[in-house]
DNA sequence: TATAAGTGTGGAGTGTACTCCATGGTAAAG
DNA sequence: CTTTACCATGGAGTACACTCCACACTTATA
């Protein structure tokens, strides 16, 4: 697909997308048409990286750090291995992450518990979760 | 406790504390110490707070944002309905946030699978989130 | 009382992640 | 063949969140 479906198929404006391609996030290919300057070819796959990109970003990563990991996972696409260690790299991540927000849910539900229990006691505190 | 102390204890420098307190996130008092300068003078509560600045970023939002809802959160602290109103809405966006961590990791459990399967049939997809 | 350490203020500089624009080439529709 | 829409490239500009001074003043320590 071309760059204006890709778009709209992620939900990422053009300029986005060309920029994540400038930091090496995404490599389409080149299709033969666009003469000089080839228009590039996205595919399906791709939708799926994007979007792991833009949640590996809302997990604090910085786009350096998410095309290291991509990179790394792409390098060892024919390792079963390699490519289950990457991805078990994320899901421990992401359960830290799940983790931390379970105990920001505890610290407001147990505040919603105090005021309504008339604010009696010390007011619940937040750990640190030293991200 | 004086800013260093407030530094140590929140993990957070010196200079990113006054750079918060700039944007109106953190206000402590003023102390006696200090002359024409008066030293500031920060709480534990003030801890607490800065944290949950802190997660509410690892969450996406700005510190716009977040001053805007903690404003909020303080301007209703007397009014115990208005306070529970702002939690519940807290409380609500994590447990949004939790729900798009749940799908990525059923996503990336299903690409694990698919592997140890020996990528038999289609390659897991990610839903969009629109966050 | 000298001196080191801590504090406040103002302003400049940095890295990240876009976002916008000008220019020029290519493609599809009528 | 012209008009309209889409594409690529390069570079400038922006918003955000720090981060780093320089300077002046205050406090604690020897």
């Amino acid at each position: 697909m071309l760059i204006s479906e890709f778009a709209k198929a992620t939900g990422l404006p053009v300029d986005t997308i060309r920029f994540y391609i400038a930091k090496g996030l995404l490599k389409p290919d080149r299709g033969l048409k666009g003469g000089s300057n080839p228009f590039q070819l996205f595919t399906p796959e791709e939708v799926t990286v994007a979007r792991m990109i833009r949640l590996q970003q809302t997990l604090g990563y910085t786009l350096g750090e998410i095309r290291a990991l991509n990179d790394e996972y792409r390098a060892g696409a024919h390792s079963p291995e390699r490519t289950l260690e990457v991805l078990q790299l994320q899901i421990e991540r992401l359960q830290h992450r799940k983790a931390a927000l379970d105990a920001a849910l505890t610290f407001l539900h147990g505040k919603v518990e105090w005021i309504r229990s008339g604010r009696t006691g010390p007011a619940p505190q937040m750990e640190d979760d030293q991200r």
